[in-house]
DNA sequence: GTCCAGGCATGCA
DNA sequence: TGCATGCATGGA
């Protein structure tokens, strides 16, 4: 990959398996939007940014080298050769078919805070509601970061909050499970960085005991927030497609359950 | 009106 | 340990 700035502009050239639509809209992060010139727009780790594809070079508009080696470079995975993973996936035949057909799904790596409250929002949800809910957390008790766009809420904002104040943008019954979560992280009863730095089993264990999180959605935020790309979550699509797989995982997944689990679940959502 | 969505807590056996 | 049930909400 090859870092060019032009004018404000990053330019980066080089970046294999990279689809914006497939990878910002396939259900793992929740707050991107696709712009009217085909960019995308979104905020993570405080950070606004509009990127879009031009000629297989990707544009970050209004972007420093300093944001980019602080956030997005991490946040993209950018360091992984998801070229070479996706030749070792290929060995399994379903999944070969879906890399094919939506090939430049990547894993993103977003902020474990971030990631763990929007898979408790997600959990018997549908992805466009789940979408409508944070938007109006965010632009409720985030901070507005560029025009119009907002940054997560922190724990300590979410903390001082009622629940009523989460019921009433949406959140139906996990209003509850946020507001509890919130007050946890906020005292530091539950301490995220420590989790973040366990090894697997220690950290799913400690995602487990959260009010509100069961193993798919503790799956869900250790493959998206906290950078375990071995995690497989299931949810009610993906069991559908473990029908194909009567003799479990195959060994070519091994490693990088996480990413074969995006592309399936892909797959399901547009074929099942 | 019913069914479903990136499920989980709770109670009960 | 495993299974049944209730849960908020909005779109199909």
């Amino acid at each position: 990959m090859i870092i060019e700035q032009r004018e404000n502009d990053l330019i980066l050239k080089g970046v294999k398996c990279l689809s914006l639509p497939l990878t910002l809209d396939c259900g793992e992060a929740f707050r991107w939007e696709e712009q009217e010139d085909g960019s995308w727009s979104g905020v993570a780790f405080s950070k606004f940014l509009n990127i879009k594809e031009e000629n297989g070079d990707f544009v970050l508009k209004n972007t420093s080298p300093e944001d980019f080696e602080a956030v997005w470079r991490n946040y993209f995975d950018l360091d992984r050769d998801y070229a070479a993973i996706c030749e070792r996936l290929k060995r399994d035949p379903l999944v070969a078919q879906t890399i094919d057909e939506y090939y430049g799904i990547r894993i993103l790596n977003q902020d474990p805070w971030e990631a763990l409250v929007s898979f408790v929002i997600s959990q018997q949800n549908n992805i466009k509601r789940i979408k409508g809910i944070i938007k109006r957390l965010c632009e409720a008790y985030g901070d507005e970061v560029a025009e119009g766009a907002y940054s997560f809420p922190t724990a300590e904002r979410l903390s001082a909050l009622e629940v009523s104040d989460l019921e009433a943008i949406g959140a139906g019954y996990r209003a509850k499970y946020i507001k509890r979560l919130a007050d946890d992280v906020a005292s530091g009863r539950i301490d995220l960085s420590e989790i973040k730095a366990m090894e697997l089993d220690d950290a799913k264990k400690a995602l487990l005991d959260i009010y509100g999180v069961g193993i798919k959605v503790a799956n869900c935020a250790l493959l998206f927030g906290f950078q375990f790309v071995e995690c497989f979550p299931v949810d009610v699509w993906m069991k559908r497609v473990l029908e194909y797989y009567p003799d479990g995982l195959p060994e070519c997944f091994k490693g990088y359950e996480g990413i074969a689990q995006q592309y399936l679940f892909h797959w399901a959502r547009n074929n099942l």
